[in-house]
DNA sequence: TATTGTTATACTCTATAACTATA
DNA sequence: TATAGTTATAGAGTATAACAATA
């Protein structure tokens, strides 16, 4: 599995600097290499799009351990609260297609962490069950993902927290 | 040049029906599409990269008839409050690789909206300059771009609209 | 020796078309 | 005729290694 890149911004900032905004030490590059970006910062998507980039970084971090990528976890997750969901459903919910969660169903099948049994009522579909396993990896990983997220948004109180929360789900839900 | 989907999200829900929790109609399937998702919705990352997807939908709809993606107008934005900014900084400046850089900024070159200059200090660097087409074209563009984003997040209040961008931003800055 | 810009390349993510088996 | 799951595949996005020119 290639790892992705642990992170790019988190080499240039520190919890001394965290905007890394402090002047360049003399051994730095002479010209300023950080652009005047205050448009954009005016926008929404571009500062959501750099938010969870940044949250991504923690995310896979974390999540490393569990050999999980987001989405994997999300299906998990999705699974110990909806047993017996469908692929159907978990595309819907997650806003994915169906193609794109084949290969993903397979591999957590192949690793015991998942079950297809034959749905009660449908026999196209295939009701997926969390494994003994499964649930013990995810409920591992939710509490590893609480913590990362608690980190990752270590700069926000508890207040401003769930407010960001709330403002979000306003602009998708 | 391939589109981008429109939006499936916005297949499915309406302005009457934002959250898509009507009850199915009678001809729907008679299985509940929708899982709970209550434990992912208590993630900064989760929401936001689900926001970050309902706002890019409206933003590469607008962004069409001027033919630029989203990485390509950051970097116009960029040009046109930062004339003579090298690849480096715009890279250092969006945390993009500079590889992933090159075809971008050499179709804008061929497309006649920007313009490569020797730099004055640095002889390995280019300086980028918006050309006056170009600087017409993202003045447009950064007007379409800020009535798509009021559009995009036309359920928030102003106040809560600055609020949104100011947690955002404690976020990665 | 380090940095800018570049080439080549590989891996991941996302998307569409089309098939099968069931409904 | 429509839906669930699947296959194959194409295109976009993101990553690394390595090179030439310049500092």
């Amino acid at each position: 599995m290639t790892m992705k890149r642990t992170s790019r911004s988190s080499i240039k900032t520190t919890a001394a600097d965290p905007n890394g905004t402090t002047p360049a030490p003399a051994k730095a590059s002479s010209r300023n290499d950080r652009l005047n970006s205050r448009f954009l910062q005016t926008l929404v998507g571009y500062n959501a799009r750099r938010a969870w980039s940044q949250i991504s970084t923690v995310f896979a971090e974390r999540m490393a351990p569990y050999g999980l990528k987001q989405v994997d976890f999300s299906v998990l997750s999705l699974l110990a609260h909806n047993p017996g969901a469908t692929s159907r459903q978990l595309c819907a919910t997650l806003d994915i297609l169906p193609p794109n969660l084949v290969n993903l169903i397979s591999t957590l099948d192949s690793r015991g962490l998942i079950e297809r049994r034959p749905h009660p009522h449908d026999g196209r579909a295939v009701g997926l069950h969390l494994t003994p396993e499964g649930e013990r990896l995810t409920a591992d990983a939710e509490r590893a993902v609480t913590q990362a997220e608690l980190d990752a948004s270590a700069k926000l109180s508890t207040r401003e927290r769930e407010s960001l929360i709330h403002l979000l789900q306003k602009l998708y839900l």
